[in-house]
DNA sequence: AATGCATGATTAATCGATTAATCATCTTAA
DNA sequence: TTAAGATGATTAATCGATTAATCATGCATT
């Protein structure tokens, strides 16, 4: 009754090709001594009559499972879909399955669902870590997708860059008294991104930042970031840290009567799904999730794929030695650069950026 | 070198405590008949030497994996992130994996997906299709989350009844001239939301539906739905099918000039992340995704472990039968009803609903 | 005391693929 | 002619958990 796989095992082929059972694992996987006619002959076969290969079988001899764990944060981040199709893709192309697991707020999940990847034996892990979070040492080799200031990093975009671009922009269009907002003062990324603005400003700019969960810290969701007082004070350019923010923005100031682009330019970061079509459409900085992907699951793979070195030789392991505890691979390529998306939500700044007496002319 | 894992196994663990590994298994287990107290000592030393079953091993025993494959349809669904979510969490909870898997675009792709996951040795599938699409029948269970209209649905939203519920808070507001803005027509979700809507509407009621896709066929994605002249003609609430849709509308009328609620109201449907967050909040219809995914992921599991039937008595199989060939499971609840989310989008209609001549009181 | 029965534990086969070790031929060189 | 080497295929063990079949022991019943 158990284990009544559908399909034919190599036995099956062997048998009807008239060989023992190891030839055919030979022929097909192409490592032993094979006669050629033998292995056309085989691989026909095979083909006709349908083989699927157990992963079971081969996962129990070989040790390996040939499936990858996919850690992500809190499930509202919106870029979720982005990174779980690109790492579906770039894990399928080189033969591996991707098993999810989220770890929805707390570092308590996070644990929890890595020793649950681990327990259902997969090769390796690609996580992204939640805000501000180390992850302990685990039984397997592990990507690591935050900022390339994060310590264990394996591969990120370019978030400092990314912000750099953001600002030149706005100041090639006039701008010099920015508002930057952002949600979690305790994110990697938020700050990799802020601190990017922050590095081409000016000594004559201007600029002030915002955080989100601080300011609205217990109250409901809905409730206004006092956006009408900060442009009354001059600020031309609102730089959020996400388009969701950005977003978040867009709709208050455009709801106070304050017209975007034309008074006040706002951008925002990751180039979500809704940016290209609101009115008017985000300015954003796109973030290569294809090519991250590929690049972490490369790492991944050639780790996990490579020979296990000797407990005396650790040259061959690919971990990160040093101060850090974590095994987490290398990449050749470490940050990927962004994209500045221009769209209509910015414009030159207005030329009476002075802010009146008693903001009337707003 | 090979398959060298690193912590015990059962045969470890039966030579610590002297028995076989029969007895270790059936221990651990609670099949076989283990005395109370070797059952006692077993799970205290599997549990000192941090024993973790082998999955390999289990699987290939028993044929199955313990792994369910989950089907998606292209990725720029917001709604993404809550289904994956869900569905982790449910098969979680069931001692089950989660293998992803996504159908981007075309039907190809997704049949491909599929077929990825049944070699990989999915259990059972949940298929989120693409708009319009059918399965066709694949070697293992399938429940299928679309909408309870499309023949061979498992379970899924009551998105007729969900479009009810916002006409009908929309008529208590005094609103009798609407728009709907659905995005595909061939979708069944857009289909079964806008028909629910309709179906509450009175005789003097006045409606027309606008499908994004067609309308904007071909073009770049920002570009204006027209929907000034909508208002123009006398429509005061615009429904949308999707929150997706209902923000690119609010910010539309925003830019325009339009005052929301004050003049026009707007719905939307998912209750995505930024919903609660935009300005006005929008008024939306949420959908219960845990017990979704809760009663998929356990009509599945049901069919899975139930007793393979015999070719001749094939009432023990959970299967549809009749005119669908699609193999997919039964639930005894099929639709699960949402819920309307009233937040700040929608208002009274304006009294003077008769459109100006020349429109110029907008 | 002999038989039947319930209980507790063991033996050994099995799932399917992989691979080190071995064997059987055939070729080539001395 | 014979030994060494190359080539092609087989044997059999192995990964770890499960389970049907079997065995051993204790207890109660007649």
């Amino acid at each position: 009754m158990a284990g009544s796989r559908s399909g034919p095992n190599m036995t099956q082929i062997a048998k009807v090709v008239g060989v023992s059972s190891a030839t055919v694992s030979n022929a097909l996987s192409g490592k032993g001594r094979v006669s050629p006619k033998l292995v056309e002959k085989i691989r026909a076969t095979a083909a006709e009559l349908g083989y699927v290969p157990s992963n079971a079988g081969r996962a129990l001899r070989t040790g390996r499972s040939n499936v990858l764990g996919l850690v992500l944060p809190d499930i509202s981040n919106p870029l979720f879909p982005q990174i779980a199709q690109a790492m579906e893709v770039a894990a399928s192309n080189a033969g591996y399955g991707v098993l999810i697991a989220d770890s929805r707020g707390d570092v308590t999940t996070q644990t929890q669902a890595i020793a649950r990847l681990i327990e259902r034996g997969v090769d390796g892990l690609v996580v992204i870590p939640r805000r501000g979070t180390r992850i302990g040492s685990v039984a397997c080799p592990v990507a690591m997708v935050d900022t390339p200031s994060t310590p264990g990093n394996t591969v990120s975009a370019d978030h400092w860059e990314g912000g750099q671009q953001v600002i030149r922009h706005l100041k090639e269009l006039g701008h010099h008294n920015f508002l930057f907002v952002g949600h979690d003062p305790a994110s990697n990324v938020q700050n990799d991104r802020i601190g990017g603005m922050k590095s081409v400003l000016a000594p004559g700019d201007k600029h002030q930042t915002i955080w989100i969960e601080s300011l609205l810290a217990g109250t409901p969701d809905q409730t206004s970031l006092g956006l009408l007082d900060h442009v009354k004070n001059g600020v031309t350019a609102i730089a959020a840290v996400s388009d969701l923010h950005a977003l978040r923005v867009l709709t208050e100031l455009q709801t106070a009567g304050i017209k975007v682009p034309e008074q006040v330019s706002v951008t925002g970061f990751d180039d979500l799904v809704f940016s290209p079509v609101v009115t008017p459409a985000l300015t954003t900085v796109h973030m290569n999730m294809t090519r991250i992907a590929e690049i972490a699951i490369a790492a991944l793979i050639k780790d996990i794929e490579a020979p296990r070195a000797s407990p005396d030789d650790p040259d061959t392991s690919n971990y990160k030695t040093g101060s850090t505890d974590q095994n987490t691979v290398k990449a050749d390529t470490s940050k990927v650069s962004m994209q500045l998306v221009v769209r209509g939500s910015c414009a030159p700044a207005v030329p009476s950026a002075t802010p009146s007496p008693n903001g009337e002319t707003l």
